[in-house]
DNA sequence: CGTCCTCGTTGTATAACGAGGACGGTGCGATACT
């Protein structure tokens, strides 16, 4: 950014709301890039750590442009969160409308009315065209999209109404949008840009390097030294602590073992009561507990600096959870460790997490009530009449638009594509569409493996599926200090030009078009649009001629 | 995909083993009940 960027009367505009309403000295040159950008009628991805400010960017300009600011939000307590902390600065007002809330409807009014600058809302409360209808009567300036990791993570089967986000910005008039994360891998940014139906975007991506985070793996052959060997490392360990596992009952067992071991453990994970988990969140924040072992359910809002180790005693399911989950350690800058408990098999159950298909019968149906009806069917009927719920026929509905075979009226009612395929071959072009996504995910699960079982620098490896190339190892990972056997030569490193160069497109014969991820003295990692991720042996590329540029 | 638990078999000791089945994460919102 220029001098004039930085200072010009956007910028100044920009500044003068951040330290007047906010109380911020200063605004970091990435966020002013992206809010600059906003009041320019751009849409922005903001990929920050937590912790450096990304509120901010939807926060400030929110103040400058002329109507209120939409935020989508996937936790109902995340937005009881962002809206205590907007009431303290005199940012206009801010409410949320969910489940949770009375006094929706008034909520609505008040934004329509001006009386609110901020409305926090679920997708599944976007999924409601009315409610939709009367944030449109508001006039929404902004939008913004927190926690934008959720789209590609949970959106294809797990809360559907997050692929429909799309659709809803268009109905709302497409002000400026702003998706906001901390780890998104360069497919996942693709992925968050085409589901939001994102135009004239600014991607600002910073951060992503963790260097006070160790990184280590140990191996183990069985589950029970797995286990003890675990124990015995949390419990030795001095600072706050989290230990991430797989299941609810793990989380139990290892809770209670380091109690034994004269830790102040607790479990978290979504089986236990509201009131359980909200005691537990309020003693790690408070600095009365040593360990919290949690399956995935904790960890989005975190923001506590002095975590100082995250183990795991069980991989996650892709390196972006991974890197998200160990990145809630030394958010202070001081040394911290991620250290993964490691047995290949263990990833069996990711696989099976991973292994839901589409349900083809169903699919189907739906494509055949709505194609032989011929005019528009009303959602809820549909759900009547299959029996499902509205989660599941989302999912069918993602899908079957996707293979252009019906589409969504502005009501939230279904009605076929004039001139679209016939329900069978839609049908099938829709579970085509999700075996491509099981794949993806499986390719994830690959890379988690591969992570796992690198000989080479471990930041390195993460780094780049990232997308942030580097060329030499960190000193700050077990791979390292045990003597980089598997680290790159310089020449053929990141930089190098040529068909197989860092980024450059390429296709195989097989696989079809990809783009290479990472590159390593013997081996190259290629991400194909169609298979997800796979590691080849340059040996074999060139002797076979697998690949070829563009 | 892998682990754990139960149950039945074996065949005579009071344990060991294999087969078969159940189970496993994340949250919204709506609904039924006290």
């Amino acid at each position: 950014m220029n001098i004039k960027d930085r200072f010009g009367p956007r910028a100044r505009r920009l500044r003068a709301v951040a330290r007047k309403v906010f109380g911020w000295r200063d605004l970091r040159p990435g966020q002013l890039d992206a809010m600059r950008h906003l009041l320019g009628g751009g849409d922005a991805l903001v990929v920050m750590p937590t912790g450096s400010g990304k509120s901010a960017v939807y926060q400030v300009p929110a103040l400058l442009l002329d109507g209120p600011t939409v935020v989508v939000s996937p936790l109902i307590a995340l937005q009881r969160d962002q809206v205590a902390g907007l009431a303290e600065a005199d940012a206009g007002g801010a409410v949320a409308v969910n489940s949770a809330q009375s006094g929706g409807e008034a909520s609505l009014e008040a934004v329509r009315a001006g009386a609110a600058e901020f409305v926090f809302l679920s997708p599944e409360q976007l999924a409601k065209p009315e409610t939709v209808e009367r944030l449109r009567a508001a006039r929404p300036s902004l939008i913004a999209v927190d926690e934008a990791h959720c789209v590609s993570a949970w959106g294809h089967d797990f809360r559907p109404d997050y692929l429909r986000l799309g659709q809803v910005i268009e109905r709302l008039g497409h002000p400026p949008v702003v998706a906001l994360t901390a780890t998104a891998a360069p497919a996942v940014r693709e992925e968050i840009i085409a589901a939001l139906g994102l135009r004239n975007v600014r991607q600002i991506v910073r951060g992503f390097d963790r260097p006070n985070i160790d990184l280590e793996v140990r191996r183990f052959v069985t589950q029970e030294d797995l286990r003890r060997a675990l124990v015995e490392d949390a419990a030795s360990r001095s600072g706050l602590g989290l230990v991430y596992v797989a299941t609810r009952r793990a989380a139990e067992e290892y809770a209670t073992a380091l109690r034994e071991a004269g830790r102040r453990a607790e479990p978290y994970h979504a089986g236990m009561k509201a009131a359980e988990r909200h005691r537990i969140h309020e003693m790690f924040r408070d600095d009365e507990l040593d360990v919290v072992v949690a399956t995935s359910a904790f960890g989005m809002g975190i923001d506590k600096p002095d975590v100082r180790f995250v183990l795991h005693a069980a991989p996650p399911e892709s390196p972006d959870s991974y890197y998200q989950e160990i990145g809630r350690a030394g958010r202070d800058g001081e040394p911290a460790a991620a250290v993964l408990f490691y047995r290949s098999e263990d990833l069996g159950l990711r696989r099976f997490f991973a292994g839901g298909r589409a349900d083809e019968e169903l699919l189907l149906r739906v494509a055949t009530l709505v194609h032989e009806h011929g005019g528009t069917v009303p959602a809820g009927e549909l759900r009547t009449l299959l029996g499902v719920g509205a989660t599941r026929l989302t999912r069918l509905v993602n899908l079957l638009e996707r293979a252009s075979a019906i589409e969504v009226t502005g009501e939230g009612d279904l009605r076929p594509v004039p001139d679209g395929p016939e329900p069978e071959a839609a049908t099938a072009r829709a579970v085509e569409l999700d075996d491509t996504r099981r794949r993806i995910d499986d390719s994830r699960i690959d890379m988690m493996r591969a992570y796992a079982e690198t000989t080479g620098c471990r930041r390195r490896f993460l780094l780049e599926y990232f997308g942030e190339p580097r060329e030499r190892g960190c000193e700050a990972c077990d791979t390292c200090r045990a003597g980089l056997p598997g680290e790159p030569e310089a020449a053929t490193g990141a930089g190098e030009e040529g068909p197989f160069a860092m980024h450059a497109r390429v296709r195989h014969s097989a696989w079809g078009p990809g783009m290479v991820m990472s590159r390593e003295s013997d081996r190259i990692t290629v991400l194909f649009d169609e298979v997800g991720y796979k590691t080849l042996s340059l040996e074999a590329v060139e002797r076979d001629d697998l690949l070829v540029a563009g």
